[in-house]
DNA sequence: TGTACATCAGTGAACGCGCGTTCACTGATGTAC
DNA sequence: TGTACATCAGTGAACGCGCGTTCACTGATGTAC
């Protein structure tokens, strides 16, 4: 493999030799910094030591290679997802893990976060994939999957997909409200993850005992 | 009062008589549509009839604007639960119509609820106010309170505050998925409201009855 | 191994655009006499 | 009631800027012979 620049200051070579990969690395970083909205071309193809033009020879313009990031967290996430729900331990440690995973994802990932949420295209929903791959699945179809095989005796009745959204509201919320620095934090605060690890527990029992409600 | 034009297409007066608020106004309808980044001062004067540049009699620039569009979004907000929480009804009842509240302000006024999330300024954490005027509950505050007020037997010895958190969360995470469209809608399937509000009945139980957990 | 050449990734200059902001100005309003 | 004038809200032209995108080009790479 060639040996290609890393950023501007390294010395030039005609050829870069990996810019796509370049590019959706700083538009993760940007979106990351700034939010969807406050990327730009530019600043990408600067960071990477590139005129902004050689972007054209990789993505059709802007919106094509956020759809591209989006993608790709979208991708990253459902692997997370899956990897986190399949380890070992009893089937609600998992499902904890999978909770926590989640809210990793999000704050070790802010671009692929922001990207998947503000681009007009994927969402977490299964919706319409891409029309000829196979669709994979989501990872809202794995959230509910999780809490069918966590628990098996049902919720009493309720529809599991009732649970994952409201658990999915909740470490959305959590994952937002954190990354907007709106959590409190300190010694003797709960933070996100106990937040979302006790607020799961009661969703799911709260479910299950409902009919007496 | 003197009459002023609502529109571009009124007759033209030379002053407008009522700019700022109009300016504000359109503000929160842009914001709405295009979230606070996409928001543009030329557009605001546009919609109202005027030159950019009469903006600047009324705030010191783009900022500003939407400053005081936060703040006027944190005051209302306010409002509204306060208004919820302190009508008719059970305690229970009037905790539910507080949650009520909050999803349909979100909804109802996406400008406001963008602008809140967005601006440098608010957040709804109790925070540092400004300098002099006295601190007004913030809306988290209010949330606080009314949990102790309608759960006056306590939630198994947990922090009112964590309970506040988890259902903040969740309330903020419904809202913003609903914002997004992210929520599936259709006959049958539980709107956010009915998502919420079985959510913090589980909330609130799963943490009276932690202590077993 | 060496040369000719096709391929194509990246250059650099230019474009049209809309943005936020400034400035000297103008014209409507309302007050003093 | 009428006139002179101070106030100040809004004008319109201009600015510098950074954006996304285009275009003809150039130079490095790698393949054919």
């Amino acid at each position: 493999m060639r040996p290609w620049r890393d950023g501007p200051s390294d010395r030039r070579s005609y050829h870069h030799g990996n810019l796509k990969e370049a590019l959706i690395e700083a538009a993760r970083r940007f979106i990351a910094e700034r939010g969807v909205g406050g990327f730009t071309l530019v600043d990408a193809a600067r960071l990477v030591g590139v005129t902004p033009a050689a972007l054209y020879r990789h993505f059709r313009g802007r919106e094509a290679l956020l759809e591209e990031v989006a993608g790709r967290g979208f991708t990253d996430l459902a692997e997370r997802l899956a990897k986190a729900i399949g380890g070992r331990g009893t089937p609600l440690e998992r499902f904890t893990r999978m909770g926590e995973a989640y809210l990793a994802f999000a704050e070790e990932e802010p671009g692929y976060y922001a990207a998947i949420f503000e681009t007009r295209s994927t969402g977490l929903a299964p919706g319409t994939s891409g029309s000829d791959e196979p669709p994979r699945p989501s990872p809202f179809d794995l959230l509910v999957e999780a809490l069918r095989s966590t628990f098996p005796d049902g919720f009493g009745g309720v529809d599991p997909r009732f649970i994952a959204l409201e658990v999915w509201a909740l470490s959305h919320g959590l994952a937002t409200l954190s990354a907007a620095g709106q959590l409190p934090k300190g010694p003797g605060v709960p933070d996100k993850y106990e937040l979302l690890r006790a607020g799961v527990l009661a969703l799911v029992h709260g479910a299950a005992s409902r009919p007496r409600a």
